[in-house]
DNA sequence: AGTCTTATTTTGACGCTGTCAAGATATGTG
DNA sequence: CACATATCTTGACAGCGTCAAAATAAGACT
Protein backbone atom coordinates (compact mmCIF):
# COMPACT_ATOMS: atom_id res chain seq x y z
CA UNK A 1 0.00 0.00 0.00
CA UNK A 2 3.12 2.44 0.84
CA UNK A 3 4.95 1.01 -1.83
CA UNK A 4 1.99 1.58 -4.31
CA UNK A 5 1.56 5.04 -3.44
CA UNK A 6 5.17 6.10 -3.65
CA UNK A 7 5.52 4.40 -6.67
CA UNK A 8 2.95 6.64 -8.13
CA UNK A 9 4.87 9.71 -6.96
CA UNK A 10 7.73 8.67 -9.20
CA UNK A 11 5.37 7.53 -11.77
CA UNK A 12 3.53 11.02 -11.60
CA UNK A 13 7.10 12.99 -10.92
CA UNK A 14 8.37 11.42 -14.73
CA UNK A 15 5.38 11.37 -16.13
CA UNK A 16 6.75 14.00 -18.47
CA UNK A 17 7.43 10.96 -20.89
CA UNK A 18 4.19 9.38 -19.74
CA UNK A 19 5.16 5.77 -21.08
CA UNK A 20 4.77 2.61 -19.26
CA UNK A 21 4.43 1.05 -16.02
CA UNK A 22 7.17 3.18 -14.32
CA UNK A 23 7.21 5.97 -16.67
CA UNK A 24 11.15 6.14 -17.30
CA UNK A 25 12.97 3.31 -15.08
CA UNK A 26 15.93 3.11 -17.86
CA UNK A 27 17.01 6.91 -17.20
CA UNK A 28 15.68 7.15 -13.38
CA UNK A 29 17.65 3.90 -12.81
CA UNK A 30 21.09 5.69 -14.51
CA UNK A 31 20.88 8.47 -12.89
CA UNK A 32 20.24 7.03 -9.18
CA UNK A 33 22.98 4.94 -9.59
CA UNK A 34 25.22 7.69 -10.72
CA UNK A 35 24.46 8.99 -7.44
CA UNK A 36 25.12 5.78 -5.55
CA UNK A 37 28.80 5.26 -7.68
CA UNK A 38 29.63 8.85 -6.37
CA UNK A 39 29.32 8.25 -2.81
CA UNK A 40 29.88 4.43 -2.50
CA UNK A 41 32.32 3.56 -5.34
CA UNK A 42 31.50 0.32 -7.74
CA UNK A 43 31.36 -1.98 -5.01
CA UNK A 44 29.13 0.08 -2.58
CA UNK A 45 26.78 0.57 -5.73
CA UNK A 46 24.35 -2.87 -5.56
CA UNK A 47 21.46 -3.46 -8.12
CA UNK A 48 19.10 -4.39 -4.96
CA UNK A 49 19.79 -1.25 -3.34
CA UNK A 50 19.45 0.66 -6.91
CA UNK A 51 16.16 -0.94 -7.42
CA UNK A 52 14.89 -0.26 -3.94
CA UNK A 53 16.07 3.04 -3.85
CA UNK A 54 14.45 3.91 -7.11
CA UNK A 55 10.92 1.88 -6.17
CA UNK A 56 11.13 -0.98 -8.31
CA UNK A 57 11.49 -4.84 -7.45
CA UNK A 58 15.12 -6.01 -7.34
CA UNK A 59 14.91 -7.69 -10.92
CA UNK A 60 13.19 -4.89 -12.42
CA UNK A 61 16.57 -3.51 -13.97
CA UNK A 62 17.48 -6.26 -15.74
CA UNK A 63 14.86 -5.69 -18.26
CA UNK A 64 16.85 -1.93 -19.22
CA UNK A 65 20.15 -3.43 -18.31
CA UNK A 66 21.51 -6.93 -19.21
CA UNK A 67 23.65 -7.03 -15.77
CA UNK A 68 25.44 -4.93 -13.83
CA UNK A 69 28.32 -4.45 -16.14
CA UNK A 70 26.42 -3.07 -18.68
CA UNK A 71 24.64 -0.88 -16.61
CA UNK A 72 28.48 -0.11 -14.97
CA UNK A 73 29.03 0.33 -19.12
CA UNK A 74 26.18 3.15 -19.75
CA UNK A 75 27.56 5.40 -17.06
CA UNK A 76 30.84 5.03 -18.00
CA UNK A 77 29.32 6.32 -21.30
CA UNK A 78 27.90 9.29 -19.67
CA UNK A 79 30.93 10.01 -18.44
CA UNK A 80 33.45 9.88 -21.20
CA UNK A 81 31.01 12.46 -22.96
CA UNK A 82 31.72 14.81 -20.60
CA UNK A 83 34.60 14.33 -20.55
CA UNK A 84 35.12 14.91 -24.23
CA UNK A 85 33.51 18.26 -23.98
CA UNK A 86 35.15 19.12 -21.18
CA UNK A 87 38.61 18.53 -23.25
CA UNK A 88 37.22 20.43 -26.16
CA UNK A 89 35.90 23.35 -24.66
CA UNK A 90 39.87 24.24 -23.26
CA UNK A 91 41.35 23.57 -25.99
CA UNK A 92 38.53 26.07 -28.02
CA UNK A 93 40.07 29.08 -25.71
CA UNK A 94 42.00 31.53 -27.81
CA UNK A 95 44.47 34.14 -26.26
CA UNK A 96 46.98 31.48 -25.20
CA UNK A 97 50.13 29.68 -25.58
CA UNK A 98 50.08 26.23 -26.44
CA UNK A 99 52.33 25.47 -23.49
CA UNK A 100 49.48 27.39 -21.06
CA UNK A 101 46.77 25.75 -23.42
CA UNK A 102 48.16 22.31 -22.73
CA UNK A 103 49.01 22.74 -19.08
CA UNK A 104 45.31 23.59 -18.33
CA UNK A 105 44.45 20.58 -19.78
CA UNK A 106 47.02 19.25 -17.41
CA UNK A 107 45.36 20.91 -14.21
CA UNK A 108 41.80 20.38 -16.07
CA UNK A 109 42.33 16.14 -16.34
CA UNK A 110 43.79 15.95 -12.76
CA UNK A 111 40.91 17.99 -11.42
CA UNK A 112 38.20 15.97 -13.23
CA UNK A 113 39.55 13.08 -11.31
CA UNK A 114 40.00 14.47 -8.36
CA UNK A 115 36.62 15.38 -8.12
CA UNK A 116 34.95 12.71 -9.48
CA UNK A 117 37.01 9.74 -8.23
CA UNK A 118 34.86 7.37 -8.66
CA UNK A 119 33.64 8.72 -12.13
CA UNK A 120 37.48 8.60 -12.95
CA UNK A 121 37.59 4.49 -11.27
CA UNK A 122 35.05 3.44 -13.51
CA UNK A 123 36.18 4.85 -16.53
CA UNK A 124 39.55 3.87 -16.77
CA UNK A 125 39.66 1.39 -14.08
CA UNK A 126 40.18 -2.15 -14.41
CA UNK A 127 36.53 -3.48 -13.94
CA UNK A 128 35.67 -2.19 -17.48
CA UNK A 129 38.63 -2.59 -19.39
CA UNK A 130 40.69 -5.50 -17.60
CA UNK A 131 38.79 -8.65 -18.91
CA UNK A 132 37.28 -6.90 -21.86
CA UNK A 133 33.46 -6.58 -20.70
CA UNK A 134 33.19 -3.04 -22.30
CA UNK A 135 29.97 -2.58 -24.29
CA UNK A 136 29.98 -2.13 -27.93
CA UNK A 137 28.46 1.36 -27.16
CA UNK A 138 30.83 2.71 -25.15
CA UNK A 139 33.87 1.03 -27.39
CA UNK A 140 32.12 3.33 -29.86
CA UNK A 141 32.86 6.35 -27.52
CA UNK A 142 36.13 5.41 -25.38
CA UNK A 143 38.50 4.47 -28.32
CA UNK A 144 38.17 7.81 -29.75
CA UNK A 145 39.36 9.50 -26.99
CA UNK A 146 42.25 7.60 -26.80
CA UNK A 147 43.15 7.99 -30.07
CA UNK A 148 42.31 12.10 -29.88
CA UNK A 149 44.86 12.19 -27.67
CA UNK A 150 47.69 10.70 -29.96
CA UNK A 151 46.85 12.79 -32.35
CA UNK A 152 46.61 16.07 -30.04
CA UNK A 153 49.99 14.54 -28.73
CA UNK A 154 50.98 15.23 -32.85
CA UNK A 155 50.13 18.17 -32.91
CA UNK A 156 51.92 19.15 -29.84
CA UNK A 157 55.13 17.82 -31.34
CA UNK A 158 54.55 19.78 -34.91
CA UNK A 159 54.18 23.14 -32.79
CA UNK A 160 57.23 23.00 -30.95
CA UNK A 161 55.80 22.20 -27.53
CA UNK A 162 57.00 18.77 -27.39
CA UNK A 163 60.28 16.93 -28.48
CA UNK A 164 59.59 15.69 -32.02
CA UNK A 165 62.34 13.46 -31.27
CA UNK A 166 59.82 10.79 -29.67
CA UNK A 167 58.04 8.49 -31.47
CA UNK A 168 54.17 10.25 -31.32
CA UNK A 169 52.44 6.72 -29.97
CA UNK A 170 55.25 6.38 -26.90
CA UNK A 171 54.87 9.62 -26.44
CA UNK A 172 51.24 9.80 -26.42
CA UNK A 173 51.54 6.55 -23.92
CA UNK A 174 54.24 8.73 -21.86
CA UNK A 175 52.35 11.94 -21.29
CA UNK A 176 49.22 10.41 -20.73
CA UNK A 177 50.25 7.60 -18.71
CA UNK A 178 51.75 10.23 -16.31
CA UNK A 179 48.73 11.85 -16.15
CA UNK A 180 46.73 9.03 -15.41
CA UNK A 181 49.07 7.90 -13.19
CA UNK A 182 49.18 11.03 -10.77
CA UNK A 183 45.42 10.44 -11.00
CA UNK A 184 45.52 7.62 -9.55
CA UNK A 185 48.14 8.38 -7.05
CA UNK A 186 45.55 10.69 -6.10
CA UNK A 187 42.31 9.21 -5.82
CA UNK A 188 43.27 5.86 -4.15
CA UNK A 189 44.80 8.08 -1.52
CA UNK A 190 48.39 7.00 -2.17
CA UNK A 191 51.73 9.08 -2.07
CA UNK A 192 49.64 12.17 -3.25
CA UNK A 193 46.78 14.38 -1.71
CA UNK A 194 44.98 16.70 -3.14
CA UNK A 195 47.00 20.58 -1.70
CA UNK A 196 49.60 19.36 -4.22
CA UNK A 197 47.74 18.75 -7.50
CA UNK A 198 49.14 22.55 -8.85
CA UNK A 199 52.73 21.65 -8.10
CA UNK A 200 52.82 18.67 -9.35
CA UNK A 201 50.57 19.22 -12.80
CA UNK A 202 53.39 22.18 -13.04
CA UNK A 203 56.15 19.76 -12.64
CA UNK A 204 54.88 17.49 -15.26
CA UNK A 205 54.26 20.15 -17.68
CA UNK A 206 57.87 21.76 -17.19
CA UNK A 207 59.61 17.87 -18.24
CA UNK A 208 57.71 17.36 -21.16
CA UNK A 209 57.15 20.93 -22.51
CA UNK A 210 60.43 23.06 -23.64
CA UNK A 211 60.45 26.87 -23.88
CA UNK B 1 35.36 -39.41 5.68
CA UNK B 2 37.09 -38.65 2.26
CA UNK B 3 37.43 -35.25 4.24
CA UNK B 4 39.32 -36.57 6.80
CA UNK B 5 41.43 -38.91 4.75
CA UNK B 6 42.68 -36.06 2.52
CA UNK B 7 42.84 -33.28 5.71
CA UNK B 8 45.65 -36.29 7.17
CA UNK B 9 47.48 -36.05 3.62
CA UNK B 10 47.83 -32.05 3.81
CA UNK B 11 48.65 -32.35 7.55
CA UNK B 12 51.23 -35.01 7.20
CA UNK B 13 52.95 -32.90 4.49
CA UNK B 14 53.28 -30.03 6.46
CA UNK B 15 54.35 -31.94 9.20
CA UNK B 16 57.91 -30.86 8.95
CA UNK B 17 56.74 -28.31 11.52
CA UNK B 18 54.19 -30.17 13.27
CA UNK B 19 52.30 -28.00 15.72
CA UNK B 20 48.54 -28.23 15.72
CA UNK B 21 45.68 -29.40 13.83
CA UNK B 22 47.20 -28.56 10.74
CA UNK B 23 50.64 -27.90 11.16
CA UNK B 24 50.97 -24.71 9.56
CA UNK B 25 47.86 -23.18 8.21
CA UNK B 26 48.67 -20.25 8.37
CA UNK B 27 51.51 -20.12 6.08
CA UNK B 28 49.17 -22.11 3.80
CA UNK B 29 46.74 -20.20 3.56
CA UNK B 30 49.28 -17.41 2.85
CA UNK B 31 50.85 -19.62 -0.18
CA UNK B 32 47.82 -20.99 -1.59
CA UNK B 33 45.98 -17.48 -1.39
CA UNK B 34 49.01 -16.10 -2.96
CA UNK B 35 48.26 -18.63 -6.04
CA UNK B 36 44.55 -17.43 -6.16
CA UNK B 37 45.30 -14.11 -6.45
CA UNK B 38 47.80 -14.83 -9.26
CA UNK B 39 44.97 -16.04 -11.06
CA UNK B 40 41.93 -14.63 -10.23
CA UNK B 41 42.91 -11.61 -8.89
CA UNK B 42 41.73 -9.36 -5.56
CA UNK B 43 37.66 -10.74 -6.32
CA UNK B 44 37.98 -13.90 -7.48
CA UNK B 45 40.32 -14.26 -4.35
CA UNK B 46 37.52 -16.07 -1.84
CA UNK B 47 38.04 -16.63 2.07
CA UNK B 48 35.73 -20.01 1.27
CA UNK B 49 37.37 -20.94 -1.97
CA UNK B 50 40.64 -20.39 -0.28
CA UNK B 51 39.88 -22.33 3.18
CA UNK B 52 38.03 -25.22 1.26
CA UNK B 53 41.38 -25.47 -1.04
CA UNK B 54 43.51 -25.81 1.53
CA UNK B 55 41.14 -28.41 2.99
CA UNK B 56 40.09 -26.80 6.73
CA UNK B 57 36.54 -25.19 7.30
CA UNK B 58 35.22 -21.61 6.00
CA UNK B 59 35.88 -20.56 9.04
CA UNK B 60 39.55 -21.77 10.38
CA UNK B 61 40.98 -19.22 8.48
CA UNK B 62 39.56 -16.24 10.82
CA UNK B 63 41.57 -17.85 13.13
CA UNK B 64 45.09 -16.47 11.64
CA UNK B 65 43.36 -13.60 9.77
CA UNK B 66 41.08 -10.93 11.30
CA UNK B 67 39.58 -10.74 8.01
CA UNK B 68 39.47 -10.79 4.54
CA UNK B 69 41.86 -7.40 4.71
CA UNK B 70 44.32 -8.51 6.76
CA UNK B 71 44.69 -11.72 4.76
CA UNK B 72 45.20 -9.43 1.55
CA UNK B 73 47.84 -6.81 3.85
CA UNK B 74 49.72 -9.79 4.37
CA UNK B 75 49.48 -10.55 1.09
CA UNK B 76 50.98 -7.56 -0.24
CA UNK B 77 53.32 -7.36 2.78
CA UNK B 78 55.32 -10.30 0.96
CA UNK B 79 55.12 -8.33 -2.07
CA UNK B 80 56.93 -5.41 -1.10
CA UNK B 81 59.51 -7.39 0.37
CA UNK B 82 59.79 -9.20 -2.84
CA UNK B 83 59.47 -5.59 -4.74
CA UNK B 84 62.11 -3.81 -2.10
CA UNK B 85 64.78 -6.47 -2.75
CA UNK B 86 64.42 -6.12 -6.17
CA UNK B 87 65.17 -2.33 -6.39
CA UNK B 88 68.17 -2.69 -3.53
CA UNK B 89 69.45 -5.65 -6.30
CA UNK B 90 69.41 -3.49 -9.63
CA UNK B 91 71.23 -0.16 -7.39
CA UNK B 92 73.55 -2.19 -6.32
CA UNK B 93 75.31 -3.20 -9.46
CA UNK B 94 77.97 -1.87 -10.61
CA UNK B 95 79.75 -0.82 -14.09
CA UNK B 96 76.46 1.44 -15.54
CA UNK B 97 76.30 5.00 -15.88
CA UNK B 98 73.26 6.83 -13.82
CA UNK B 99 71.23 6.59 -16.20
CA UNK B 100 71.40 3.01 -16.90
CA UNK B 101 70.75 1.96 -13.74
CA UNK B 102 68.10 4.85 -13.99
CA UNK B 103 66.62 2.96 -17.59
CA UNK B 104 66.57 -0.51 -16.08
CA UNK B 105 65.11 0.48 -12.80
CA UNK B 106 62.13 1.60 -14.73
CA UNK B 107 62.08 -1.26 -16.84
CA UNK B 108 62.08 -3.32 -13.84
CA UNK B 109 59.57 -1.53 -12.11
CA UNK B 110 57.07 -1.88 -15.43
CA UNK B 111 57.85 -5.56 -15.72
CA UNK B 112 57.71 -6.36 -12.42
CA UNK B 113 54.01 -5.28 -12.89
CA UNK B 114 52.87 -6.71 -16.01
CA UNK B 115 54.27 -10.07 -14.46
CA UNK B 116 52.57 -10.22 -11.45
CA UNK B 117 49.81 -7.66 -12.10
CA UNK B 118 47.61 -8.89 -9.53
CA UNK B 119 49.98 -8.23 -6.75
CA UNK B 120 51.28 -4.95 -8.27
CA UNK B 121 47.04 -4.14 -8.15
CA UNK B 122 46.96 -5.38 -4.62
CA UNK B 123 50.11 -3.06 -3.34
CA UNK B 124 48.98 -0.10 -5.09
CA UNK B 125 45.34 -0.36 -5.60
CA UNK B 126 42.33 1.29 -3.91
CA UNK B 127 41.63 -1.87 -2.44
CA UNK B 128 44.15 -1.57 0.99
CA UNK B 129 44.87 1.86 -0.09
CA UNK B 130 41.33 3.86 -0.48
CA UNK B 131 39.64 3.70 3.00
CA UNK B 132 42.69 3.39 5.07
CA UNK B 133 41.97 -0.04 5.55
CA UNK B 134 45.96 -0.89 5.54
CA UNK B 135 47.53 -3.09 8.67
CA UNK B 136 50.07 -1.18 10.80
CA UNK B 137 52.36 -3.91 9.70
CA UNK B 138 51.60 -3.21 6.25
CA UNK B 139 52.78 0.74 6.91
CA UNK B 140 55.77 -0.36 8.03
CA UNK B 141 56.96 -1.80 5.31
CA UNK B 142 54.90 0.62 2.13
CA UNK B 143 55.99 3.77 3.69
CA UNK B 144 59.71 3.47 3.79
CA UNK B 145 58.82 2.24 0.36
CA UNK B 146 57.45 4.99 -0.78
CA UNK B 147 60.30 7.62 0.90
CA UNK B 148 62.81 5.54 -0.61
CA UNK B 149 61.64 6.91 -3.82
CA UNK B 150 61.82 10.47 -2.97
CA UNK B 151 65.30 9.92 -1.74
CA UNK B 152 66.63 8.50 -4.62
CA UNK B 153 65.15 11.33 -6.78
CA UNK B 154 67.23 13.73 -4.67
CA UNK B 155 70.41 11.20 -5.24
CA UNK B 156 69.06 11.63 -9.35
CA UNK B 157 68.93 15.13 -8.97
CA UNK B 158 72.56 15.56 -7.08
CA UNK B 159 74.23 13.78 -9.66
CA UNK B 160 73.04 15.67 -12.43
CA UNK B 161 70.45 12.98 -13.81
CA UNK B 162 67.21 14.39 -13.02
CA UNK B 163 66.67 18.43 -13.10
CA UNK B 164 67.74 19.96 -10.46
CA UNK B 165 65.02 23.30 -10.53
CA UNK B 166 62.54 20.84 -9.77
CA UNK B 167 61.40 20.25 -6.37
CA UNK B 168 62.08 16.99 -5.35
CA UNK B 169 59.31 15.70 -3.77
CA UNK B 170 57.71 16.55 -6.76
CA UNK B 171 59.56 15.35 -9.34
CA UNK B 172 59.37 12.02 -7.28
CA UNK B 173 55.71 12.45 -7.69
CA UNK B 174 55.95 12.75 -11.55
CA UNK B 175 58.05 10.24 -11.74
CA UNK B 176 56.96 7.90 -10.25
CA UNK B 177 53.00 8.95 -11.23
CA UNK B 178 54.62 8.01 -14.62
CA UNK B 179 55.92 4.78 -13.84
CA UNK B 180 52.71 3.74 -11.48
CA UNK B 181 50.42 5.19 -14.69
CA UNK B 182 52.07 3.38 -17.80
CA UNK B 183 51.92 -0.03 -15.19
CA UNK B 184 48.08 0.62 -14.41
CA UNK B 185 47.65 1.16 -18.20
CA UNK B 186 49.37 -2.28 -18.88
CA UNK B 187 47.82 -4.17 -15.92
CA UNK B 188 44.52 -2.62 -16.50
CA UNK B 189 43.97 -3.28 -20.38
CA UNK B 190 43.97 0.19 -21.91
CA UNK B 191 45.79 2.05 -24.20
CA UNK B 192 49.21 -0.15 -23.68
CA UNK B 193 49.99 -3.53 -24.69
CA UNK B 194 52.82 -5.41 -23.65
CA UNK B 195 54.84 -5.32 -26.58
CA UNK B 196 55.39 -1.77 -26.30
CA UNK B 197 57.20 -1.40 -22.69
CA UNK B 198 60.70 -1.23 -23.55
CA UNK B 199 59.71 1.77 -25.90
CA UNK B 200 57.66 3.31 -23.84
CA UNK B 201 59.91 2.92 -20.88
CA UNK B 202 63.06 4.83 -23.43
CA UNK B 203 60.70 7.35 -24.63
CA UNK B 204 60.05 8.13 -20.33
CA UNK B 205 63.54 7.91 -19.65
CA UNK B 206 64.40 10.17 -21.99
CA UNK B 207 62.13 12.85 -20.91
CA UNK B 208 63.01 13.05 -17.30
CA UNK B 209 66.95 12.55 -17.67
CA UNK B 210 69.60 14.73 -19.09
CA UNK B 211 72.46 13.71 -21.11
C1' DA C 1 -15.41 -3.07 -28.80
C1' DG C 2 -12.63 -7.01 -27.53
C1' DT C 3 -8.73 -10.06 -28.25
C1' DC C 4 -3.87 -10.79 -28.75
C1' DT C 5 0.86 -9.73 -28.53
C1' DT C 6 4.40 -7.67 -26.38
C1' DA C 7 6.78 -4.83 -22.89
C1' DT C 8 7.34 -4.35 -18.23
C1' DT C 9 7.47 -5.64 -13.44
C1' DT C 10 7.21 -8.91 -9.48
C1' DT C 11 7.89 -13.06 -6.63
C1' DG C 12 10.60 -17.04 -5.68
C1' DA C 13 14.70 -19.35 -5.82
C1' DC C 14 19.77 -20.63 -6.24
C1' DG C 15 24.48 -20.29 -5.20
C1' DC C 16 27.91 -17.35 -3.89
C1' DT C 17 30.07 -14.09 -0.62
C1' DG C 18 32.06 -12.30 4.31
C1' DT C 19 31.53 -12.96 8.98
C1' DC C 20 29.65 -13.89 13.70
C1' DA C 21 28.33 -17.14 17.68
C1' DA C 22 28.62 -21.50 19.83
C1' DG C 23 30.27 -25.81 20.19
C1' DA C 24 33.85 -29.41 19.56
C1' DT C 25 38.61 -30.88 19.71
C1' DA C 26 43.37 -31.04 20.21
C1' DT C 27 47.49 -29.10 22.29
C1' DG C 28 50.70 -27.51 25.85
C1' DT C 29 50.97 -26.37 30.91
C1' DG C 30 50.29 -26.94 35.77
C1' DC D 1 45.68 -36.21 35.11
C1' DA D 2 43.10 -31.77 35.00
C1' DC D 3 42.88 -27.31 33.21
C1' DA D 4 43.43 -23.44 30.11
C1' DT D 5 44.13 -22.10 25.74
C1' DA D 6 44.69 -22.34 20.88
C1' DT D 7 42.59 -24.21 16.99
C1' DC D 8 39.02 -25.83 14.09
C1' DT D 9 33.99 -26.97 12.77
C1' DT D 10 29.01 -26.45 12.34
C1' DG D 11 25.16 -23.44 11.98
C1' DA D 12 23.35 -19.20 10.91
C1' DC D 13 22.53 -14.47 8.92
C1' DA D 14 22.42 -10.83 5.66
C1' DG D 15 23.91 -9.33 1.44
C1' DC D 16 25.06 -9.93 -3.44
C1' DG D 17 24.06 -10.99 -8.88
C1' DT D 18 21.04 -13.34 -11.59
C1' DC D 19 17.76 -16.79 -13.65
C1' DA D 20 12.81 -18.71 -14.32
C1' DA D 21 8.12 -18.28 -14.06
C1' DA D 22 4.15 -15.80 -13.08
C1' DA D 23 1.58 -11.42 -12.98
C1' DT D 24 0.33 -7.08 -14.90
C1' DA D 25 -0.16 -3.23 -18.04
C1' DA D 26 0.23 -1.12 -22.50
C1' DG D 27 -0.33 -0.92 -27.43
C1' DA D 28 -1.83 -3.09 -31.88
C1' DC D 29 -5.17 -5.38 -34.70
C1' DT D 30 -9.65 -6.99 -36.18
Amino acid sequence: MQKKSSKKIIKESAATKGSYHHGDLRSSLLETAKAMLSDGGIEGLSLRKLADRVGVSRTAPYHHFKDKNELLCAIAEEGFEHWHNNAERIFSQTGMTSKQKYHQFFQGYIGYAAENPEMYDLMFGRTIWKQNSATNDLRDIAYPSFQRQVEMTKKWQEQGLMSAEEDTLRLAQVTWGTMHGIARLLIDGIYADRNHIDEMCACAVNLFTRE
